[in-house]
DNA sequence: CTGTTAGCGCGTTCAA
DNA sequence: TTGAACGCGCTAACAG
């Protein structure tokens, strides 16, 4: 295990001095190309990449980001995440993952680790419950994911925009009695914004709405569905894809299945065990790229805190 | 953005010398009583934490892991992980996460990344195609999930215990026709060692094997499972979770729900969508422990390359 | 037991 | 355009 080399070594093995080489790292201005060349040559051949702690201690950043999920095997946040990853590694960023498992103290012991380890900045997931007063210190350094905040970055999916597709969509198959199971309001995006546009679409096509929101949970969709199923009822819309899973376990065990059903959120899971079911992307893939580029964009040339909307699109 | 205090100033504000500090920071023995309590006040009131850039350039590590899994949303490895993020976060590590997508080629271009940042140890999900030359830089510092390999550390899940207790189980319940849906033998554990203890129970209680290998997608689970569906089957062991996840499938749609199922794996959205089926816990969650705790000792201590099975659990 | 000194690998002056 | 010297925060070797 031979220490690696180090800018001295490779100052030393081109011929000039340690601050050339340091330069020639950073691509900085004034330096003469043959030396540039002589030393990029020596450089590759020798296979030289900088210390990162080296350059962390000098006040450069250690380009370490957190990304903070709700749940590791929560499906829409995985979509953003396998993107965001190859993101960050193009931009020589590692990432560091942590779970919040919904709770908001854990959210805050997390970001108490973060900072004492001076991490560059957070992608956030959010979920009710986060106190925006413990995210002040990073109001700079995060971006928010599925919710948005006075003051942060935020990367929004379209609410709104999906549940008027899939309305659309069912009003135009001819559906005249869609239920709706949502999300409880406490939590703005998933709950109140995708209720409200079912009420508003209901209102401007005069339909009667017919809701339930039990909560985030495939076994709240199922155990919740029923209340929503009236004899009229033809078409079901979900707020989610988790609860449209659990609606449609109940549905199969009544022998209900004529009943059309709609979600948001087109995850792999869904679109293999029931394919007949009309979803939108919300996006997810292009949420994690943007939240990424966000980021990079705050920490590194202090671009202004944009709250992105990524628009849905019918599967 | 005031910057942030160091070991000097922790030194001055208690009147000692910056290593006596530091000696306080790491443990160290020769420090008065007196003395080391001092310090600790101060530093607990100033909320001081040492620079972990600094400490790494020191020649210490700085304390970063890294987790390859093949999928973000691979169900059994997210279990896994699960644990190991809490139990590395309280060793003070972080553990930042790839994803291989069961590409070698992929994994090849993370541990090149990975060898550049000086990283501490790797914990990588194993899958068929991993190429062991090139994890021989590795060797001291890896340990392979759900595979083993000669001169490596390795977490393992008991195969043939796992499927010896479900046989067992539907032979105890009056099976004597139980079909098997597994995985190609090119993935030694989940396919060649789960097949082999399939037959070798069959062989042992003198029943005829009925057997198909598709692979480990759902999709190939749903295709595949009709070749292995005799008149006579009244039983099906699947592999893995998500081969019984697609099975369940085509047998809902074909009106084959006598048939009972079990499956190695006991991940939640199994046992909400099927609490019917009969599963194992290959022990996730202890895997996940074991593999972290294995790691630190290793690049800790030196700790010998174990190769751990873990037991496996009757749901 | 404790303080002083000397680097670790790098970026950043400041002369040349 | 370049190199020498200095310091980042910390640990280690050496004095006291």
């Amino acid at each position: 295990m031979q220490s690696r080399l180090t800018i001295k070594d490779i100052a030393r093995l081109s011929g000039v001095g340690k601050s050339t080489v340091s330069r020639v790292l950073n691509n900085e201005s004034g330096v003469s190309a043959r030396t540039r060349e002589r030393v990029e040559a020596v450089m590759q051949q020798e296979g030289f990449s900088p210390s990162r702690s080296a350059r962390a201690m000098r006040g450069q950043s250690d380009k370490v980001v957190a990304i903070i999920v709700t749940r590791l095997d929560s499906l829409s946040e995985n979509l953003a995440v396998q993107t965001m990853l190859p993101s960050l590694y193009e931009q020589g960023y590692d990432p560091i993952m942590m779970e919040s498992q919904f709770d908001p103290e854990l959210v805050e012991e997390h970001l108490g680790m973060l900072k004492r380890r001076n991490i560059d900045g957070v992608i956030l997931f959010g979920f009710t419950g986060i106190n925006e007063k413990m995210l002040a210190p990073w109001q700079s350094t995060l971006v928010l994911m599925a919710r948005d905040a006075k003051g942060f970055a935020s990367v929004c999916y379209d609410d709104e925009g999906a549940i008027n597709i899939l309305m659309s969509r069912l009003y135009e198959q001819g559906h005249r009695h869609i239920s709706f199971l949502g999300v409880p309001h406490s939590d703005v995006t998933t709950g109140l914004r995708r209720h409200e546009a079912y009420l508003a679409f209901c209102k401007q096509h005069q339909l009667t709405p017919n809701v339930a929101l039990p909560g985030l949970a495939m076994k709240q969709g199922y155990e919740h569905v029923a209340e929503v199923l009236l004899p009229e009822t033809t078409a079901l819309l979900c707020a989610t894809d988790t609860l449209a899973l659990g609606a449609s376990k109940y549905l199969q065990e009544h022998q209900r299945t004529t009943l059309q059903l709609a979600s948001v959120g087109n995850t792999p899971l869904m679109k293999f065990l029931h394919p007949e079911i009309i979803t939108v992307d919300p996006g997810y893939a292009e949420a994690g790229r943007q939240a990424v580029l966000q980021l990079i964009g705050q920490v590194t040339q202090a671009r202004e805190l944009r709250q992105i909307v990524i628009p849905s699109t019918l599967q």
